[in-house]
RNA sequence: GGUCUCAUCGUCUAGUGGCCAAGGACACAGCCCUUUCAAGGCUGCGGCGCGGGUUCGAAUCCCGCUGAGACCGCCA
């Protein structure tokens, strides 16, 4: 890394599924790298299994990835300089090595497939960034359950290329200078640094990542609830909060800063930061950080996420301007840890609807509540501070009366909640006409 | 079974031989604030897997053990 060769990194996700956390996991670390060394970001597909691989699932891939905010430099959409980048379209190139791998006599054929030779007594160690230095000889290279040594398949019998050798191909042709990918992958680095030599190849620098854990220590599955990104688009999470969420999975910038944007993580991260212990997906701290988020939002790009949720709760957002909306959000601070939660608590700005459903007067006093809402709604002026003072002198002058007690129905009639920001501002927000409104629907005036 | 890897609070992590009677964050508990709930502030709970070395000194280096994981496919 003493050279000042262009940084060149890779994401090459096979078509046969959403991006999942541990893809999105990866990409992220691999563009991290990239433009933190002012490099290159290239998207490749992995389509060589002809039965599982799709275009839906290419373009799912591609809009998670936009959606994460990885935009890359080189892919199959926008090109490049060393397409193509899908690798159903570069069949010719895989074939041709392979031929002349058989030609030197370091691969054979077998019937229509075509298979790398494996020597005994070879040195495949290599040094990784993240694990150091990896030992392994050829003779480990064993068929399961026996002692024979294992020939690596190139190419199948249906003329598609196998992931160990088509890595080897596109990595060294499209420049990568950093393989930067999974944990699950350093027990097939050995076979590939096989294949480079064959080739005469130069071997590019790796980088494994530690694997992303269930809640039980396994390997992320569907099991473990949400494994594709969108889900938690859907859930209520923003992508800023999943990517600061993600890059603090196996890296931290050595600092106490745990809150971030991407540009921000960009300059922090190496590498050699990198940890290798495999970590746990840990809901609570991606709600913490979601939140962190939320809070910091510019008003009208909260709306922004806020809005989709209130909408598909059926509720009428049309009929308020988005400083009114906005203007709620702002009074919501703090509350609720996704946009969707927010979106649920705060649905009675949007509309009176959920507030009568909620509505549950049993134990109300409704006598004594008039005298106080008649003192409130004769407010000479709309504002929180001269309702809150209301309030206080209406307490003050009733004998052992606490503010709750007026405080809490108020909230009720206006949100249908126990729960919500300072009452008197919710009410300043709402406006006199529909306070009054709801407080007398109730018949509580 | 073989090969490889990993091991600090429940979780994410800081820590690369002395500054560590191990720091931060999340979660949890308590207190403060308060019309509620959050937010915020403060306090607390809680960890170097075990055993040997090396060293004046080890969470940090070495060995063994134990535990966990990955891979061993004409899937990627």
């Amino acid at each position: 890394m003493t050279d000042n060769k262009e940084v060149r990194v890779r994401f090459a996700p096979s078509p046969t599924g959403a991006l999942h956390i541990g893809g999105g996991h990866t990409a992220l670390f691999n563009w991290l790298w990239a433009r933190h060394n002012n490099g290159k970001f290239i998207l490749r597909i992995e389509d060589t299994d002809l039965v599982r691989s799709t275009k839906e699932y290419e373009e799912t891939i591609m809009s998670g990835m936009k959606w994460l905010g990885l935009e890359w430099d080189e892919g199959p959409d926008i090109g490049g300089n060393f397409g193509p980048y899908r690798q159903s379209e570069r069949l010719e190139i895989y074939r041709d090595y392979a031929n002349k791998l058989v030609n030197e006599g370091k691969a054979y054929k077998d019937g229509e497939a075509i298979i790398f030779k494996v020597e005994h007594g070879q040195d495949i160690s290599f040094k990784d960034i993240v694990y150091g230095q990896i030992d392994v000889m050829s003779d480990g290279l064993k068929e399961k359950d026996s002692d024979k040594l294992k020939d690596i398949v190139i190419i199948k019998s249906d003329g598609m290329p196998t992931y160990n050798y088509a890595v080897v191909i596109d990595d060294h042709l499209m420049n990568i200078t950093h393989v930067i990918r999974g944990e699950d992958h350093i027990s097939n680095t050995p076979k590939q640094i096989l294949i480079y030599r064959a080739l005469g190849w130069e071997v590019p620098e790796f980088a494994h990542l530690p694997m992303i854990l269930g809640r039980d220590k396994k390997k992320l599955s569907k099991r473990h609830g949400a494994t594709s990104i969108y889900e938690y688009r859907d859930m209520g999470y923003m992508p800023d909060s999943m990517f600061n969420f993600l890059a603090l999975l196996g890296w931290s910038a050595g600092d106490d800063k745990e809150i971030f944007d991407r540009e921000e993580a960009a300059n922090l991260f190496e590498l050699s930061r990198v940890t290798k212990k495999a970590a746990v997906f840990d809901f609570d701290k991606l709600n913490h950080i979601n939140q962190e988020h939320l809070k910091r939002l510019d008003p009208s790009v909260r709306l922004s996420m806020i809005k989709p949720f209130w909408i598909e709760a059926g509720l009428p957002v049309d009929s308020h301007s988005d400083k009114f909306l906005a203007d709620s959000l702002t009074l919501m601070a703090g509350r609720g840890q996704t946009a969707k939660e927010m979106a649920e608590f705060s649905d009675y700005f949007v509309s009176f609807e959920p507030v009568k459903k909620r509505w549950n007067s049993d134990d109300l006093d409704k006598e004594k509540l008039k005298e106080f809402f008649t003192a409130i709604f004769g407010s000479p002026e709309w504002k929180a501070e001269k309702l809150e003072d209301i309030a206080r002198d209406f307490v003050a002058s009733h004998e052992g009366a606490k503010m709750k007690e007026y405080a809490m129905p108020l909230r009720f009639a206006l949100t249908g909640m126990k729960v919500s920001p300072g009452i008197f501002e919710v009410a300043e927000l709402l406006g006199k006409e529909e306070c009054e409104k709801r407080v007398k629907y109730f018949g509580l005036m």
